[in-house]
DNA sequence: ATGAAAGCGCTAACAT
DNA sequence: ATGTTAGCGCTTTCAT
């Protein structure tokens, strides 16, 4: 992918036919109707003082006669601000992104303005597609969890003042904002955990190795074992998909041969649900820990240790910088990183089955 | 709440000071730059014919050069379209909205348009806000869950010719497209399979009786109950707020008492979260069946049985349909019901304890 | 207190 | 093949 300009029509209308609003009233309509100058309905509309009570209520007459509804295009167009601010991430329908959606959301809300979702389904091209589209409707912010590792393509628009924060995964060969959670020290302590537990041949499944978390959730896992002076077997690692399919015959695969693994650490949740299937079909009990909590995580047989993050504080955090950066009273990027918490409900304090 | 015009400005920029755009460039600085006029720039960045590949050359190297990219605010201006629709439901981060979100985005996507989201937290104004600030940003259409009862604010957007289509509860006092599940008869499915197992004191333990499918929910086990002629006890019939403390005493007083209910059904997801906890924690066994279908379902201990709306095929149906409805190929408002599916996995089909 | 005129950045319609 | 003009509906500026 190069970050050329290229062809600026990402999202067109297509299909779109029909008539311009549907002849909705202006403005000038309005006036017309109230019998005062178009100056005076924007006075009343906006609530701006310099409007006798009685011509208000002519104007409000006219208004509800009308059905009239300003047009925020022509608003936005003049003024210059949107009032509104996009976010991009993977997938609306993981469990994730719900509580960070939402807080994202409401201190958008807080500030006035509407948030703009779409997911770029672990496509760089597509977060790109998605990225350049907000932009092109002059979002004031974008809250950005990368799908891909370049971003050299938003320079113009953060030279042109557009709020940018990344969050869960680091910006690429850009310099911006970013607020993470310690998926290093997170995998580490829960790698730890299980090693304290008596293990020592220990798997670890996670997503695909070019997404940042993956990758340092990994580096976190090889850390702890290092700490321990456990030699890793290749065989215990296994980056890839998240889907069911490929999580399955990885675990499968760590839990057979001669010397199987007496543990596993899961990279994310999509990985855990997948795992604790495999796990409950076994007849030897194997070890888990997670990385993300799940919900019912507790009521498992054995509950379901997990380092848990906290997905509304990225998106808050990650939000009210955006504000700050707007309103002026930011100067450089940082890196912010939330910290985890090791949960333990069972399924981490397991002894080894050998 | 009353359905006035009101004071139209919803959302405002607030805080949100700063410069116009940052100073981007414009077609026009494109233009002066590559020394054409304006409308070759409009045709090269729309990729409309009539353009040598030299000029075009020409107007892409100034792009480049100055960062220009398309401002989407004036466009929608001319064109009268905004390529864009929005979302309101009532939690960004409850799980059954997660699914169904991603299936109108990727609907929205495949016509090319964004998706613009907001919960209303189940208040009706916040609703009502939230879907005028939409209007008042031209969204070509609206998918709405709505939290209150009274939709005739919607009346001169519907005129203008919004799309408009209602998903998981009906619209009130107007109409519109609307696309449900089958609330009452799955409701009546999941408590008429509890009969079947023997059951006859059953609790029912749903949200506040406003929202419509709690009410579907109701009805469907009280027809149930009727169709066995059972008795139902005021006792046995718990609605409210979903928040677990409610719900859990609701559980407990049910399960308490000289003849408590050997079986409970749960009105929601929400609901049955919090059931389980409470049915965990019992020495005697209790049948359980839970609407809406919940992750991790099958590995509790027994599996939970529950009737399985299909939350994606909600939203799909009802975004395919607004699409049809901008398009013209619809006439007349609609209602769709769309079948829930009962999923037997061990806790409905538990004898009663007496 | 009220209004007229200019113009935000783009596209449509019509020249050349 | 390319450019010019008008105007989308609003806000800003400046008169009255």
């Amino acid at each position: 992918m190069d970050h050329r300009t290229g062809p600026l029509i990402v999202l067109e209308p297509s299909r779109l036919a029909g008539t311009r609003y549907g002849n909705r009233p202006t403005m000038k309509d309005v006036a017309a109707r109230a019998g005062v100058g178009l100056k005076t309905v924007s006075r009343v509309v906006n609530g701006e003082p310099g409007v006798t009570p009685e011509t208000e209520r002519r104007v409000q007459d006219a208004i509800e006669a009308l059905g009239f509804r300003r047009n925020d295009s022509a608003r936005v167009l003049r003024k210059g601000r949107t009032a509104s601010i996009g976010l991009v991430l993977e997938d609306l329908a993981d469990p994730f992104y719900g509580p960070l959606s939402r807080a994202v959301e409401e201190v958008a809300r807080a500030h006035g303005a509407l948030l703009i979702n779409g997911s770029s389904a672990e496509d760089p091209e597509r977060e790109q597609e998605l990225v350049l589209a907000l932009c092109a409707r002059r979002v004031d912010g974008l809250v950005i969890i990368p799908a891909g590792d370049d971003h050299r393509y938003l320079e113009p628009e953060l030279r042109a003042g557009v709020a940018t924060v990344f969050v869960d995964r680091p910006a690429g060969r850009i310099d911006a904002d970013v607020v993470l959670s310690d998926n290093h020290g997170g995998a580490r302590d829960g790698v730890a955990h299980l090693i304290a537990h008596g293990h020592r041949r220990i798997g670890f499944i996670g997503d695909m190795p070019r997404i940042h978390t993956a990758a340092e959730r990994l580096r976190g896992y090889r850390a702890a074992m290092e700490d321990a002076g456990i030699p890793v077997a290749e065989a215990w690692m296994s980056l890839g998909a998240t889907d069911p399919l490929r999580v399955r015959r990885a675990a499968e695969e760590m839990l057979s041969g001669p010397s199987p693994v007496t543990a596993i650490f899961a990279g994310n949740n999509r990985v855990t649900v997948t795992v604790i299937r495999v796990l409950a079909e076994q007849r030897r009990q194997v070890a888990f820990v997670g990385f993300d909590d799940i919900e019912l995580a507790d009521l498992l047989q054995p509950g379901v240790t997990v380092v848990a993050q906290d997905a509304a504080a990225l998106g808050r955090t990650a939000v009210e910088r955006l504000f700050r950066q707007l309103d002026g009273s930011l100067i450089a990027p940082e890196k912010i990183e939330l910290p985890t918490r090791l949960i333990t409900r069972g399924s981490g304090e397991l002894p080894p089955a050998d």
